[in-house]
DNA sequence: GTATATGCAAACAATTTGCACGCCT
DNA sequence: AGGCGTGCAAATTGTTTGCATATAC
């Protein structure tokens, strides 16, 4: 992967933020730094850094939203709000449990939790 | 939500397998019994028996599955066969974890664990 | 110089919706 | 009779891709 303006931009914007933005966010905060890059190259650069490990992917129902946080973590998803939060959870006992359990080696674990947030109790 | 052949039988079809089917998998099957239903019946019916918690939806990747076992459970995907298998997980202690931890009051917990199943080690 | 990255627009896949007609109750 | 359900096709949404040009090394 060799250097280009825009996927730098791209990983300040998406590292910058603790919004869990979509490609949509992204593309328009990048806008405004580099006003004619086209949404194509956001989502090439997004996968991309993503390949590489760089920054993190996370569904949120139909939609793709990217996390620069790339630390093991989890995430709470508040139904009034929408908001994502981060959190850390230990997984390795979780982890152990399913490989003696279910004769099922995990790579990746993903918990999210759906709920009302303090905000919105 | 009044009777429907149509209805009827997209529910039998999804509660009658264990493959985690999705939209056009069941539209197929279903096409098998009905042989001129429309893929937007199909669409109707999964989101309005899942809105009716008569069956349940996950999200895998970007395309919906549906599950007829509604009981409380969760899901070990193989990144090799793409195969979804049901597990139990006791997620009590992890909800109370949660609400003492981060005031946030669960209403659903997904656990989802990629991996290497048994048959692709 | 050559391979990778870009902008643009068209293509795509999954899902949703508007409409006229049909069937349950 | 009135409203919910259906088939069909068109629309929508999020994302990907082909192509000609531009940039990195």
């Amino acid at each position: 992967m060799r250097h280009s303006f825009q996927r730098d931009t791209i990983k300040n914007v998406v590292c910058s933020t603790k919004c869990h933005p979509t490609a949509d966010w992204v593309y328009n905060e990048v806008r405004k730094l580099i006003p004619n890059i086209s949404l194509g190259t956001v989502y090439r650069n997004l996968s991309q850094l993503s390949d590489n490990s760089l920054i993190k992917t996370i569904q949120d129902g139909s939609v793709v939203r990217y996390d620069g946080n790339i630390t093991p973590h989890h995430h709470l998803k508040c139904n009034d709000c929408g908001d994502i939060t981060d959190i850390n959870l230990d997984n390795l006992k979780l982890k152990k449990n399913i490989q003696s359990k279910f004769d099922f080696d995990p790579s990746d674990i993903e918990i999210t939790v759906t709920g009302t947030c303090s905000k919105h109790k």
